[in-house]
RNA sequence: GGCCCAGUAGUUCAGUUGGUUAGAACGCCAGCCUGUCACGCUGGAGGUCGACGGUUCGAGCCCGUUCUGGGUCGCCA
């Protein structure tokens, strides 16, 4: 084969390039083979070039053109020439490459489906050959965006005086909030490592170590069911600062997303906005809100608590509350029919129902109305701001809390069913003061919500002890349009403290030594005050290119059952391995066959 | 672990109440064609209807089981 000679990239020539001879390398989009005349459209990452072969063309070279089909890899040689008919459609549209010399590089068979541009093909088929589905130019350009938004963000810490360091990935296991993946020690037998879920602790031994700023592009993995936003193996941005209280860390972060979106999507941001959690909740009924549409929830206890129907009285003696949504100007969108849906998906979801107002020119109809005195409806009505042609879709339950959180999956499901959501909006927004202790019903017990070494707000100290669910942390959360972008706090660097927090967790002296005794005799030593955060990339990069899957934006994906198609991994292994790692796997439960 | 959706040609899909030889488009192969760019025209090949079992005179269609893929709840400190 001839040395690759690739003097410039197929989307690169323009008319000013007209008589330039140029060689371009890459694979065969399309073959139009008119008799006399041949076109191929060669394809690299940065575009396409038209190739044409006419009677002035070397016999031998035209006749290898014709036999070039679609995804063979040729590099041609020509002179660039303005084209006779132009093509709008390309950047290169008004130019073409006159070939003299044509090499087939690589053949192709036929591929299982077409490398086109919007090609709707099975997922499933797409993975196996991912190698093939990552040339079609929507992943060559969300990979290629997702290099940039990494470059970006290197720059960024990189010129704030971060340092970036690596951090191991064969750690040990500490067993709390998602599972760990495993990894079987050879030289310790029945010992093993697990991979982090995230380098917070080292990232925190960095700060002891006294480097004051560290960053790390990270890969993390958690052991736990996908979704479409998330993945057993992913990509944090990881930071963390020393000498520094909230607003720094607060301030650094919003420094780098004005940097990110003005240098990655050529658009300014202002001071991104803040609620507390508590707000979020109440008004948004999550702890990520999507801001892009209002729609936001109000109180209705007050006005019926004493009202004649059941359902909503008997959730507000029970401490309960009723709160709803308005659905502006859906009257006609949001039939019985729509709205028995949503009833479906409220009880699918943990509800007992959903009860509504319907405001339409011919009156008002509601599935409670005949419950309520005329003067309850009305204060209902004006709480909710309800006018003609408005739905008010109200939920009550025992417990406020699942008030909030089906009013809050209620909202997004309205906005997403009636296209409430604007396009090409990015709404970032912080969400501060996070509480503590998160009751685990299933334990029984309370749980540091976000983890044990987060910093309490100075002014919860006191009543630590005395009231758990009032506890506020210095933990904040970044979300973007409904996603949780980022997150992170201020940790605990005192002793005394960190020893007090363990406790209320329910850690004896004796365990937490023993899961995070090194971190502990670390802060023995001066331990300088930090705190940080961490942003996924992937999310980053799947907001920012508009994508609704993070499969668009990571190379190699996972499925759902967290194999790897083109590998097919997770596999068996040799049992020779297993031997020497001196594991044995349990038989089947189920006889195979 | 639960729930919902999908699976028919290489790909995307259609397929009537269960009734003859399962169709279309694109792709593929062959021939023709000198300005195409989703080239055009003519012809052709290509199917275990995801798998297994059941009901029936007869199943792509009905029933059961199962596999695969997607979404989601649980889970994700």
């Amino acid at each position: 084969m001839k040395t690759t000679m690739r003097s410039t990239y197929c989307g690169i020539p323009r008319m000013e390039n007209c008589g330039e001879t140029i060689t371009v390398c890459g694979w065969v989009q399309r073959q139009r083979d008119l008799g006399g005349l041949v076109f191929i459209d060669l394809r690299d990452r940065t575009g396409i070039l038209q190739l044409a072969f006419d009677d002035n063309t070397d016999r031998e070279v035209f006749n290898t053109a014709i036999s070039c089909r679609s995804e063979y890899v040729l590099q041609a040689t020509g002179v660039v020439r303005e084209r006779s008919s132009k093509n709008p459609e390309l950047p290169t549209g008004d130019v073409e490459l006159e070939v003299r010399e044509l090499e087939i590089l690589s053949r192709a068979e036929t591929p299982p489906f077409e490398i086109a541009k919007s090609s709707e093909v099975n997922d499933g088929l797409r993975l196996r050959y991912r190698y093939l589905d990552l040339r079609r130019p929507e992943l060559q350009k969300n990979l290629m965006f997702r290099h940039k938004v990494a470059k970006i963000t290197r720059d960024y810490f990189d010129e704030n005086g971060f340092i970036e360091i690596e951090t191991p990935t064969l750690i040990k296991s500490t067993p709390e909030g998602a599972r760990d993946f495993l990894v079987p020690s050879r030289i310790h037998s029945g010992k093993f490592y697990a991979l982090p879920q995230s380098p917070q602790i080292y990232k925190q031994l960095t700060m002891v170590a006294g480097f004051d700023r560290y960053m790390q592009i990270a890969r993390c993995y958690r052991d736990e069911d996908l979704r479409a936003d998330r993945q057993p193996e992913f990509t944090q941005i990881d930071f963390e600062m020393s000498f520094v209280d909230m607003e720094d860390v607060l301030e650094m972060a919003e420094g780098y997303m004005r940097r990110l979106f003005r240098e990655a999507m050529g658009m300014e941001i202002g001071p991104i906005p803040r609620l507390t959690y508590a707000e979020a909740m109440s008004r948004y009924g999550s702890d990520k809100p999507d801001t892009r549409y209002g729609m936001e929830i109000f109180d209705l206890t007050d006005i019926v608590k004493n009202c004649g129907f059941g359902v909503f009285s008997g959730a507000v003696s029970q401490g309960g509350s009723v709160r709803g949504i308005c659905a502006k100007n859906c009257v006609s969108a949001l039939t019985r029919k729509e709205i028995d849906k949503l009833t479906e998906m409220i009880k699918g979801i943990g509800g007992k129902g959903l009860a509504w107002i319907r405001l339409t020119e011919d009156g008002v109809s509601s599935s409670f109305a005949k419950f309520m005195t005329p003067e309850e409806m009305e204060s209902i009505l004006a709480k909710a701001g309800a006018e003609i042609g408005d739905v008010v879709l109200i939920i009550s339950d025992a417990k406020n809390g699942s008030v909030l959180s089906l009013l809050g999956q209620l909202r997004i499901e309205v906005a997403k069913r009636l296209n409430l959501i604007p396009k090409g909006k990015f709404n970032l927004l912080w969400i501060v003061e996070f509480p503590f202790f998160e009751w685990d019903e299933e334990a029984k017990d309370w749980m540091a919500m976000h983890h044990p070494f987060t910093a309490p707000l100075d002014e919860c100290l006191e009543y630590l002890e005395t009231d758990k669910a009032g506890v506020r942390a210095k933990a904040y959360d970044l979300v973007l349009n409904g996603l949780e972008l980022a997150s992170g706090s201020i940790r605990i660097t005192d002793p005394v403290l960190q020893n007090r927090i363990f406790r209320l967790l329910g850690l004896s002296g004796e365990e937490a030594h023993k899961k995070f005794g090194f971190l502990m005799d670390a802060f023995k030593y001066g331990a300088p005050p930090h705190g940080g955060m961490a942003f996924g990339l992937d999310r980053i990069v799947m907001q920012l290119t508009g994508s609704d899957s993070l499969r668009d934006v990571v190379a190699f994906p996972k499925v759902q059952n967290t194999s790897e198609l083109m590998t097919n991994c997770p596999d068996t292994v040799d049992p020779k391995q297993l031997e020497e790692l001196g594991l044995a796997l349990k038989a089947a439960d189920k006889p195979l066959g």
